[in-house]
RNA sequence: GGUGGGGUAGCUCAGCUGGUUAGAGCGCAGGACUCAUAAUCCUGAGGUCGGGAGUUCAAGUCUCCCUCCCACUACCA
């Protein structure tokens, strides 16, 4: 199915360092990577699928002054928590590193020195919301106050919530730190360093403009920004949390003791420091996969994320990395994601509505978030998670569709044919018919996968999954048993086929399931990857089979009832 | 306010550059089957495609106006 290897470089969006990840954070990058991921391997290309945490920034030393502990501490602990969210829904990274590692660390400095060697970084002065009772500068939304516009007197710095103007922190009546509630605060003039986007502006936009497989929603969204005009940015703050600030050597910038490099510029750049990571642990060659001097020219990099997330992907990470003058790796496609809705509202951390990770992991196996969570990506729009809609993908396309087939199949073999592949009998009609339409439908699931529309490629998996009970229907060994064995032995043998395959095609959506079908079936490795030639003689007649465990657990109407409670579905 | 995405069968959604009786899954009704986790298979009912106007031989599919929902709006990631 495949023709030449290709070299595929997959990053998802980084998962801030504060906290498990609820299922909006999973459906949207880490999970669609993972698929993707998974589907390129058994294609048979080369993957490299990196991810990490994103530990930098205000909340990160907020919650860990909340929690008692050293933001360093803090983040360790929230690192293993992430690593172990990630375990348990089976994401395959191949590396999933931390922003706050050395690799980032050097490299942020790196392209600090180089972009203002270049002229594209500057210092500036600016005002700042400073709270003597804090001892800390406050970002934007930290200050709340009063709106100058609408006299709105919970207005944050960054935007009134009433009126819905965008404000500046110094402008606001009264301004008090979000934080500590306490009004001791006072505008100092603070120095920064800013990344001139602006003049990067026409080379963006060039760039922009030639990529031909963006989905409308990331072109759309960075052209935006150009049309607007980009503003230059800020890259440092005012924080002990974060990679030291340097000047054009790479030495230790004066004046800049107590300042940090700003989340949104070294977050990207952890892509390839957390890539550095992986080639020192595995003897990996990571400049094969980022340097187009070094091998990297013939890599296909896709990125996951969040519509959120869109804008610094294509424009600010583009800044630092065109902006260098170096033979930086550039992403080639992007695919973004709408919100996954708890009944319509936001997720939302503070008011636990929704679902989290570690909490969905004991409710219900991996498999099944995956396949839901995916068969109803927010692909055209964001889409609405319900519990009724969860029990209706597990149970009826998991449990009904795909697992009674292996079990109805899997438990007939056993009963009339001592556990193994029936020969015997002639192919006709119904085999004919069968194999048509998984020769129809495979090439279209596999050309969804590759163009990442996975509610597509789903529906066409459950398709798959359908046409085999259809069969099944229409070869009714079942009643040929008695009369003409060797006829039920075509339907058998085609069955227990049909049922290897589809744990085949299973296994980048629903890994342990597909595992499970595959092993009581005896496949071998050779034979589970994607390449589908003579998939309906990959069992040969007296090879051994046995019916796997129960694959999927129905989720039952009391489930839903108690989960419905217990996370305050639907009510507002 | 600006920008973007939506408003298509009871529900969740497909419908590319306009063209025969608007599709899928779930749900519902009827039937078939009995190998299987009361699973499966078939058939059927169900929509004036948010509202209005326009362009066209022809519009869910283009233009304009109106209306409703959602997201984003750059120092929160």
């Amino acid at each position: 199915m495949s023709d030449t290897p290709k070299r595929i470089l997959i990053t998802s969006a980084l998962p801030y360092i504060n906290g498990v990840k609820h299922l909006g954070n999973l459906a949207g990058s880490m999970l669609p990577a993972d698929i993707y991921a998974r589907v390129q391997r058994l294609l048979g290309h080369e993957v490299l699928y990196i991810c990490a945490t994103d530990e930098h920034g205000t909340p990160a030393e907020l919650a860990a002054a909340e929690a008692g502990l050293s933001v360093k501490v803090y983040c360790d602990r929230m690192y293993e928590a992430q690593c172990e969210a990630g375990a348990a829904f089976d994401l395959s990274y191949d590396w999933f590193g931390r922003s706050s590692g050395d690799a980032t660390a050097a490299l942020t400095q790196h392209f600090s020195s180089v972009l203002e060697r270049n002229g594209l970084i500057e210092a500036r002065t600016s005002k700042q919301v400073y709270s003597n009772a804090d001892g800390r500068y406050l970002p934007d939304r930290y200050v709340e106050g009063t709106c100058p516009n609408c006299g709105f007197e919970k207005a944050r710095g960054d935007q009134c919530d009433n009126c819905g103007k965008l404000l500046d922190p110094v402008d606001l009546i009264d301004p008090y730190s979000a934080v500590s509630g306490s009004r001791d605060v006072e505008i100092r003039e603070t120095e920064h360093l800013y990344l001139k986007q602006s003049e990067m502006s026409g080379r963006l936009r060039d760039w922009v403009e030639g990529q031909t497989s963006w989905p409308p929603l990331a072109t759309s969204i960075a052209l935006k920004w150009l049309d607007e005009g980009l503003r230059d940015r800020s890259i440092t703050r005012d924080l002990e949390w974060g990679i030291p600030v340097v000047d054009e050597n790479g030495d230790p910038r004066p004046g800049f003791d107590g300042k940090v490099y700003y989340v949104w510029f070294d977050a990207p750049i952890a892509y390839i420091g957390a890539t550095q990571d992986w080639a020192s642990e595995t003897s990996g060659d990571w400049g094969r996969w980022w340097r187009t001097d070094q091998g990297a020219d013939d890599v296909e990099y896709v990125q996951f994320m969040g519509k959120d997330n869109v804008a610094f992907h294509t424009l600010s990470f583009p800044t630092t990395l065109m902006g260098s003058g170096e033979p930086w790796k550039l992403v080639d496609t992007l695919k973004a994601f709408n919100w996954v809705t708890w009944y319509g509202g936001k997720f939302s951390t503070s008011q636990k509505r929704g679902v989290f990770m570690d909490q969905a992991i004991d409710l219900a196996p991996s498999d099944a978030w995956r396949w839901h969570l995916m068969a109803n990506a927010p692909e055209g729009s964001d889409a609405a998670f319900t519990w009724e809609e969860f029990q209706t993908s597990v149970n009826s396309d998991l449990a009904n569709v795909l697992g009674n087939f292996v079990n109805r199949i899997t438990k007939y073999a056993g009963s009339k044919f001592d556990g193994v592949v029936p020969e015997g009998g002639v192919s006709g009609g119904h085999e004919d018919w069968v194999i048509a339409e998984i020769g129809h439908r495979l090439p279209m699931m596999i050309a969804h996968f590759d163009a990442r529309e996975f509610r597509k490629a789903f529906a066409e998996m459950r398709a798959i999954w359908a046409a085999g009970n259809e069969y099944l229907t229409r070869a009714a060994p079942w009643t040929h048993y008695k009369a003409d064995p060797d006829q039920a032995a075509v339907g058998v043998r085609m069955g227990l086929n049909l049922a290897a395959l589809f744990g085949v095609i299973a296994q980048p959506v629903i890994p342990r399931a597909a595992s499970k079908i595959l092993d009581a079936l005896g496949v071998p490795d050779d034979r589970r990857r994607w390449d589908f030639d003579g998939w309906a003689d990959a069992l040969p007649a007296g090879h051994a089979v046995a019916a796997p465990d129960m694959l999927f657990a129905k989720i039952e109407d009391t489930d839903i009832a108690e989960w419905t409670e217990r996370f305050e579905g639907g009510g507002e």
